[in-house]
DNA sequence: CCCTTTTGGTCCACTTTGGAAAAAAATTGA
DNA sequence: TCAATTTTTTTCCAAAGTGGACCAAAAGGG
């Protein structure tokens, strides 16, 4: 993504720099942790441009401004997600409904604890109605949600997953990974729960899969692959 | 808790007036919604005045400073949850555990509806370290979580709960409830899901006892209460 | 009707805000 | 090598916002 120019869309008439891509990576890592934390309006472009050790001017070069550099960090968070989300399918397509539903849900955990912004994000923006929560689930929530959505009502027929409304299912399941990582500090102190072990994670993912998807796979009928 | 005045310790020669006790309290609706929506750093207090249609100095003489406000209005929606969960409790002491948990889950949702603070909060001041967030877990969630945790191990070893780290089956309820509601605003939009329609409330906290709280009671010993 | 509590209005000293502008430096491609 | 271009540095700005102090006026209590 961050290959081409962010902001100029006509022909560059000269390739960019490396140390370009270097600082738009630090400037776009920088305002994840920031906008994560404080939200858009608590988040100065100062203070994104001390994060990332950097002269705040840049900002202004390379991602015109305050909402375009959001829009790019969003961007970076969901997009990697997105990718991380289709390789995992990608790697279990073989596999039963089920056990890509698992390997779904398990990568999703690992992503959220790397990147517990996944979820701070949301919440932050969320919290009032707000021209970019519109853009960021049009553009970005959208698309996962559906294709999960359908499994999920798969697995429900199949009787793995448990009944009731396939939207709240989901968003439960979703919030029991990614919204749990974010309260990161707060499990530690609040009960002693560390998500810094490795372990953890797979505790948490295998918990969520044994709480909903309960059920055991169908003895598969040799001529019906999905 | 709002009946005597919330900065003075000494002995207040004369009583508070009515007008003192309403501009405490919209002071404090005002700073909940604020503090949850921008979060501590995020938050003006002059902001918060506006929110509460009152002139911002009031703030510094009824709560002495931007800290000690955002303490009273974390103590004010700390306080009357603990309570809903209290009286909850109290009103299904004579029912069996799946049935309190039950109440308790439910009385969860219903609060969370009403106060979406009780999660956005958290997600914000567990952003990052910080002397807010160790003071809520002290005084306000570890009260709740121990007893509660202490429910769900009983409810586990009844083989009604499921089985698996009770601090994380627990942590997974509370993200599935109150999580869930902090996200209103994405929720419709994303998923189709109304939660000011009161039939959704009772689906989710159906969906939630249904999915953690599998099993059957056993039948009742008639020696054994608890 | 006096005395306390509460509020309104004003002021302050200071920081922070997002962004503009232009000069300087680094890199590229020929 | 060197001119054209990209990227960074430095400086500046006007505006708004910051938490909080102060005191006179108003309201309410006993």
């Amino acid at each position: 993504m961050p290959d081409e120019p962010t902001l100029h869309n006509q022909p560059p008439a000269r390739k960019q720099q490396q140390r370009s891509i270097v600082t738009q990576q630090k400037l776009l890592d920088a305002a994840v942790e920031a906008f994560s934390e404080n939200g858009f309006k608590g988040t100065s472009t100062r203070d994104i441009a001390e994060r990332a050790g950097v002269h705040h001017p840049l900002i202004t070069y390379h991602f015109k401004n305050k909402d375009q550099l959001w829009r790019a960090a969003a961007d970076y968070v969901f997009g990697t997600f997105t990718e991380s989300l289709s390789n995992a399918l990608d790697e279990y397509k073989e596999q039963d409904p089920k056990q890509r539903m698992s390997a779904l849900i398990h990568t999703y955990v690992k992503y959220a604890r790397a990147q517990p912004a996944l979820h701070k994000v949301m919440v932050q923006e969320a919290s009032y109605p707000n021209a970019r929560l519109d853009w960021l689930i049009e553009r970005h929530l959208k698309p996962i949600f559906t294709v999960t959505f359908g499994m999920l009502e798969k697995l429900q027929q199949l009787g793995v997953a448990v009944p009731g409304n396939p939207a709240l299912l989901f968003n439960m399941i979703r919030l029991s990974s990614g919204g749990l990582l974010a309260l990161g500090n707060e499990l530690k102190a609040s009960s002693g729960i560390d998500i810094d072990d490795p372990k953890t994670l797979n505790e948490i993912s295998e918990m969520i899969v044994r709480v909903f998807l309960p059920g055991k796979m169908p003895a598969r009928r040799p001529d019906s692959a999905n």
